[in-house]
DNA sequence: GGGAATATTCCC
DNA sequence: GGGAATATTCCC
């Protein structure tokens, strides 16, 4: 499986493009900025690591839980930044995806809950925490449904 | 040839069961009291018959045409008036009926929407027309779900 | 996209 | 039972 990484890969190692940096130490960074750094590249499991206790919409933190699903990442997955998402594959996700997690299978159905929550088409989403951990969506534009 | 229409056909006949009445004229009837005794003993097929042309809740037109299912007559029918229905198997109107209808399987919510639409439990529902050709529905007090 | 009607869930 | 929140459909 590509899970067991080699002791090559945990290592680690000088990369062409990343030099080493030993000084001078690195210049102040403002919180917020550092936060995003530290933000993981591929989202963690579930929503509640990121907003422990919070009371998401179901919605919400199905569509959440969905993208993050990686037996679906031909279908459905996080963009390259991991702050969106994109439907690779919208016939199948209407045909077998919505119907296991909605109760339909209609992709304009979807879509009217994103716009609920302040998405936008093409389906792609954004979710970042806030210093007060609520959770923000905001819509991009690239590719449909 | 169908266009040849035969001389029996258009000849109105006397029939057993239609004796000939020439005197002396029926007593006056209300009109409301003809409604009731020319209403079918068993509701038609589809409330199109009953109200052609009315916009009805879906709600209202999907369960009058369920109760209707004669392959659903051990599970769900029509009271002996016609007047209301019954629900004679809750288990199996949950499990097997209710799906293939709404979105759910839970007798809860389609109690919820007879109490929208004025019913009460038990899963009893009166259906009568009125002058306006409106739809009124009723609940009555008789087993439960 | 989103307003509005209808449906489903949740909870008192 | 029914108010209210959320979901789904319908339609502009």
């Amino acid at each position: 499986m590509d899970h067991h990484a080699r002791a090559a890969d945990m290592k680690p190692k000088l990369k062409d493009d990343e030099p080493l940096q030993l000084s001078p130490p690195a210049p102040f960074v403002p919180l917020d900025h550092l936060m995003q750094q530290q933000r993981p590249p591929l989202p963690p499991r579930s929503l509640d690591v990121l907003l422990p206790g919070s009371q998401l919409p179901p919605f919400l933190s199905k569509t959440y839980d969905l993208v993050s699903e990686p037996q679906l990442d031909g279908v459905i997955s996080w963009g390259p930044a991991g702050n969106s998402f994109v439907v690779w594959d919208p016939s199948t996700f209407a045909r077998d995806v919505l119907p296991q997690h909605f109760k339909h299978n209609n992709c304009s159905s979807f879509v009217r809950q994103l716009n609920t929550y302040s998405c936008r088409l093409p389906m792609e989403i954004s979710i970042r925490l806030l210093e007060c951990a609520a959770l923000v969506l905001e819509g991009f534009s690239q590719g449909s449904c």
